[in-house]
RNA sequence: GUCCCCAUAGCUCAGCGGUAGAGCAGCGGAUUCUUAAUCCGCGGGUCGCAGGUUCGAAUCCUGCUGGGGACACCA
């Protein structure tokens, strides 16, 4: 803590002021409220209260200037001696050498309009609401330079309550990100789908391909793990005989992290009865389309040097189709040093062992084919042995009814005709459970229960999941996931 | 996990082998319409941590810690 404000707090206790006192202060508006509203109606803002955090003075002798941060934005204020003249104390020693920029202060008085045309809160009184006992990086733009720039980016994560003091725009990115949620949900509402909770603690996780967070209970001793993914669940509730069921869903990932990987993240995953994944494909361009429109007035979007346009429809490509654009052949076709000579041609570096073909197949796909679509774009029917959940395709063998949709060349949403053969199922988490067997830590655990379920007849269904913070990031132009989460993990502090 | 870069005042940065600097923030003073307020004056640091090289290290070397970027993983 700052020694100097230290010793103010003592002082401002001696002088009998309490800087954090319990009494609430009611407010009756806001700095926008004031600049949007004043010029029109200048009567009803003759006596205002409002309270935030002091971020600017500009002491003049008997009059000053301060600026005053709440929730909405800054708005300037007004002292004067001469309103103090019952204790001069008041603006000569509190307001002059005991307020620090930060302080948080509720004011009352009347609003005016300076010589300069500045609106203005001509304060009568003042109230301490809380102090603040550390200097703040307070930005000074001018119009060449920025003073004191809060950019240090692990500090601004780890000190997300200053990052959202100091940056406005900080604030806006994640009032948007509430607003883009808010849109999905209130979409799916319209159409009547349900939304639920399932568990995070899971006693077997499945639904996607990746390594767990694991824990433990202690009153019924047992190994829990935290959701890769709800999938399962929701699955089992279409069973359960509702027809559409939907839930954002924190997941957990046990993998590395970087800009567009945190491990923990949030999905959105919908559900639908009787749908399929062309279905589907509609629905999200209809989502997507509204959502964005909603959310920023607009369906185009900039982000980074791209102008995407979420207006549907979207291109639709099928998987082998697109490989073999980049290719100039049939990977299908391809035996396995034919395989390899593509990753020496193309520069992609082998993917770990073990490995099978398709991981091959699947990795040039994610370094040479998902990168080219910008504009989002469905890629159809993925090789059926990186969908073990995914019900096979009706006409092309080796394939299933899936796709994935693709934004600014990164995955956003990824969709399937559900499987709902329990035989079928049954095979397929076998394999996984054998690749399992082999090293390949990443696949799915078998789930006797979840097979269960579907032995007691799953109508068929369409599934979505999408992804939240890469949508957010979309649409608030961020470069990193970091900066669209609150708190995004980082190692701990010395 | 690997590689590269970064770490100096509250914030943003300069200094890169010879007594630790600037702007903003802060402290004292002047100032009743400022808005980067202005003017006069002042303080502020274990130069991330630990070793090493050197007569001498913020500066060079090694290790560690934290962060950023890229790669890997995340199909």
């Amino acid at each position: 803590m700052d020694a100097i404000r230290q010793a103010k707090l003592q002082e401002l206790r001696r002088l009998g002021i309490d800087p954090f006192p319990t009494e609430p202060f009611s407010i009756n508006t806001t700095a926008a409220e004031i600049l949007r509203y004043y010029p029109q109606q200048k009567l009803d803002f003759k006596s205002v209260r409002l309270a935030g955090r002091l971020w600017r003075k500009r002491l003049m002798g008997k009059a000053s200037f301060a600026v005053l941060r709440d929730e909405t934005g800054d708005i300037q204020l007004y002292f004067q001696r001469d309103d103090f003249s019952e204790n001069p104390e008041l603006y000569d020693v509190v307001f002059k050498k005991l307020v620090d920029l930060g302080d948080i202060l509720g004011v009352e008085g009347f609003v005016f309009t300076t010589k300069t045309g500045e609106i203005t809160v001509h304060v009568q009184r003042f109230r301490f609401l809380a102090k603040c006992l550390h200097p703040l990086p307070v930005e000074k733009e001018t119009e060449e330079k920025v003073y004191a720039a809060f950019t240090d980016p692990e500090l601004r994560y780890r000190m997300r309550y200053v990052d959202l003091m100091v940056h406005l725009n900080v604030r806006e990115i994640f009032r948007r990100r509430t607003a883009i949620v808010q849109a999905i949900r209130d979409f799916f509402n319209q159409k009547g789908y349900l939304e639920v909770e399932t568990p995070i603690l899971q006693p077997i996780y499945g639904g996607a391909f990746a390594r767990p967070f694991t824990t433990h209970h202690n009153a019924l001793d047992m190994q829990l793990y935290l959701r890769i993914s709800n999938e399962l669940y929701l699955k089992r509730l279409i069973i359960g005989g509702f027809t559409g069921v939907y839930e954002f869903s924190k997941d957990f990932r046990n993998e590395g992290i970087d800009r567009y990987h945190n491990p923990e993240f949030t999905q959105v995953e919908l559900y639908v009865a009787y749908q399929d994944y062309f279905w589907m494909m509609t629905l999200v361009e209809e989502l997507l389309e509204t959502v964005v429109q909603r959310v920023l007035g607009t369906p185009v979007v900039r982000y980074g040097e791209y102008e995407i346009d979420f207006s549907a429809p979207y291109k639709r490509v099928k998987y082998y189709e697109a490989l073999e654009e980049v290719v100039g052949k049939d990977v299908r076709t391809l035996s396995e040093e034919e395989l390899m000579k593509l990753f020496q041609a193309y520069e992609v570096s082998l993917p770990e062992p073990p490995y099978e073909r398709i991981d091959l197949i699947a990795r040039l796909f994610d370094k040479l084919v998902e990168p080219r679509f910008i504009q989002p774009t469905f890629v159809l029917d993925y090789p059926i042995e990186v969908s073990p959940l995914a019900k096979a395709h009706r006409s092309t063998p080796g394939v299933v009814e899936r796709f994935e949709l693709i934004v600014a060349g990164k995955e956003l949403a990824n969709a399937y005709s559900e499987l709902n053969d329990p035989i079928d199922q049954r095979q397929r988490l076998e394999k996984q459970a054998q690749l399992r067997a082999a090293g390949g830590e990443e696949a799915m655990p078998m789930d006797e229960d979840f097979l269960r379920a579907l032995e007691y007849g799953m109508p068929p269904t369409a599934g979505l999941g999408l992804g939240i913070d890469r949508l957010t990031m979309l649409l608030c132009n961020a470069p990193s996931i970091q900066e669209v989460l609150l708190f995004p993990l980082l190692r701990p502090e010395r």
